[in-house]
DNA sequence: GCACCAAATGTAAGCGCTTACAAAATATCA
DNA sequence: TGATATTTTGTAAGCGCTTACATTTGGTGC
């Protein structure tokens, strides 16, 4: 019979031998302890042969290890973090776990982590202030020993405040002045400049623009580029033919369709990114209309499927797989101390010229 | 001056002295402990309001949320994990972090759970048996709570182990006798049926099939559910029209210009995806053929771009978020004991007919 | 053989929480 | 009012690891 307290004292020691003896339901994975006591070694030995780095002779190192392999025994990195204060996790978040841009950022992330053994945890914001902030506490609560943000509606101020606690953050696609050294951004401005020009080179004076939310900085920046070059083309901006979308193909067709409904006349569209681009040529030939032949679109972001739309799209490359990857990059130096070299903080944007646009003949 | 053991002994203690008196760089953050001190209760009382559960006088609760706030804490995950024995998390192994079909699937995993505050710890397999068997040892090591798993290359009889272990598993998009319980899958037999016998009733005979890698159980189901419509309509499965492909746009690319370069006559293909289908019609643009006029072209999966591809992709439905979403509920179900009602194993697939497909004149 | 040193191993305290149990405070009722 | 039941709070022992420091072991050179 079992000693009197055998009953309510539930130690791991003795779910240990429940669950040896009577097949015990409890949950219970080995410990260092079960090794080590397998091995006829210390915890301190185990943790050693665990972690590489130590002394410890061949034949005990192998002694280890065999009782490992034969426990099965799996580290637990719950109490590793805990006893080491470093959870060799870093926290990512992005708007939305779906979709073809946040998936080549989380991907490249990823990647880039997991060749020294770090793991990305992934939450998303949803473009929504509140849970933006909320995502990020809970990365903090799991002690990321890092934070890599694709944040676009909590404030600049939240971000720096932010940025002088103890967690190190690197902020993605935004560019915030006074953590300019945290920012790995892409130049917007000049990318809706591109955009705008390639049309304007290409004879296309009558351009229609669908953008992105108009709260949103990437999509003022690049509505700003839209009209530097417009401007250098002596092209007045006219607002009947802005349209404001939502980055998302649903608001690409409502916008082409909202544009084509007014009775407008453009011979092209620049469209805020290649999702809302989808969208408008579906509209548009939806209403009759044969592109290029008769509407020039351009997109934004260069997705991987930009090439396989109908024409191929042409568009303008936002280097967001590099761009994750410095992210990444930034908190292996800074964070892990790995010695790599981190240069660029801020990307330039690319035209890439496809089908999508043909030079203007009236 | 500090005491000898000053220097030497640097414990949380110590650094809360240090950290607050010099601004010393140790990372350190507010803990339980600072809390019960500011607000003058004991340790469990703290934990007792974290936790909302048990009986707590609103006085003292009161200040203990004061002192929490003024501290700035955020409980350790980490610490309540090993604690107790729960980490509020569960993995997700997919094969990628990108693309739109994983993408929907994490997300409504994501989603579901998180109505709870449980955590998806997300990992990708990559089609690799290997390197799925680490993610999934990753996962285990991450102490989550259950595992949900896309996995394509690890043997049934691995997962019937996994299944046995401690922590819970449960099967996506495949179904394994031995466990039948742990799975939630799609007849995909049925799926394959459903798009060949859709062709067939639109008068196709010469039936092109750019499938998925044959090793993977997909491939094979949808293969044998087209080839039974097949011969419901007495035509012959012709191997010369049958091209292997990844699954992934640039396999329905090299699939269709591979078949259309041997000179092959056919009226239609049917994608093992609609990835590959975009890839595809790619490719007969290329070489000059329209769509649907020239072939008719059916997916298979639906995803959300499916209906923007021009023309508008007839495919199959594959419903992942509902079957995401299910693989969660299951989990909230069997491991956290929240009761809802869990009902499906099997989803069914659906046709979804849109313009990519013409009835065959000749 | 012995002193000495480095390498190998062990000891034990601590990481920030949870939780069983004990103790104290408050409410209830005769 | 005091005895008892109930609620609120505190105490302290873990959870599975890491790590500073102490101790043991096994070579060296003389």
């Amino acid at each position: 019979m079992a000693p009197l307290w055998f009953d309510g004292c539930e130690t791991a020691a003795h779910i240990r031998k429940l669950v040896t003896e009577s097949g015990n339901n409890r949950r219970y994975m080995t410990t260092i302890y079960d090794v080590s006591e397998l091995a006829g070694v210390s915890l301190a030995t185990v943790s050693r042969v665990m972690n590489k780095n130590a002394n410890v002779s061949d034949k005990t190192r192998q002694k280890v290890v065999n009782a490992m392999e034969q426990l099965g025994y799996r580290p637990s990195a719950i109490a590793k973090g805990l006893a080491s204060n470093r959870s060799s996790s870093v926290g990512v978040l992005i708007s939305e776990l779906h979709g073809p841009f946040y998936g080549s950022m989380m991907s490249a992330v990823e990647a880039e982590l997991r060749k020294f053994d770090i793991h990305a945890i992934i939450a998303a914001g949803h473009s929504n202030a509140e849970k933006e902030a909320e995502s990020i506490e809970f990365l903090l609560t799991r002690r990321c020993d890092a934070l890599i943000l694709w944040v676009e509606s909590v404030p600049d101020r939240y971000l720096v405040e932010l940025a002088k606690r103890d967690t190190p953050i690197v902020v993605l696609g935004r560019k915030i002045a006074k953590i300019t050294k945290n920012c790995v951004s892409l130049n917007n401005e000049e990318g809706g400049y591109l955009a705008a020009r390639y049309l304007l080179e290409q004879g296309h004076r009558k351009i229609a623009y669908i953008s992105g939310p108009l709260w949103k900085g990437d999509t003022q920046d690049r509505l700003s580029g839209h009209k530097r070059a417009l401007a250098e083309y002596g092209v007045k901006f006219n607002t009947k033919l802005h349209c404001e979308g939502d980055y998302r193909e649903e608001g690409g067709f409502r916008g082409m369709t909202e544009l084509l409904g007014l009775r407008n006349t453009f011979s092209a569209v620049v469209c805020g990114n290649d999702e809302m681009a989808a969208g408008a040529m579906t509209s548009a030939r939806d209403a009759g209309l044969s592109i290029p032949e008769d509407l020039s679109v351009v997109g934004f972001d260069n997705l991987v499927y930009a090439r396989y739309l109908y024409p191929k799209l042409s568009t303008i490359n936002y280097p967001v797989r590099e761009m994750a990857q410095m992210a990444a990059r930034w908190v292996l130096k800074h964070v892990y101390k790995n010695q790599r070299l981190v240069a660029t903080n801020i990307f330039e944007p690319e035209l890439v010229a496809r089908d999508s646009v043909q030079q203007f003949r009236r």
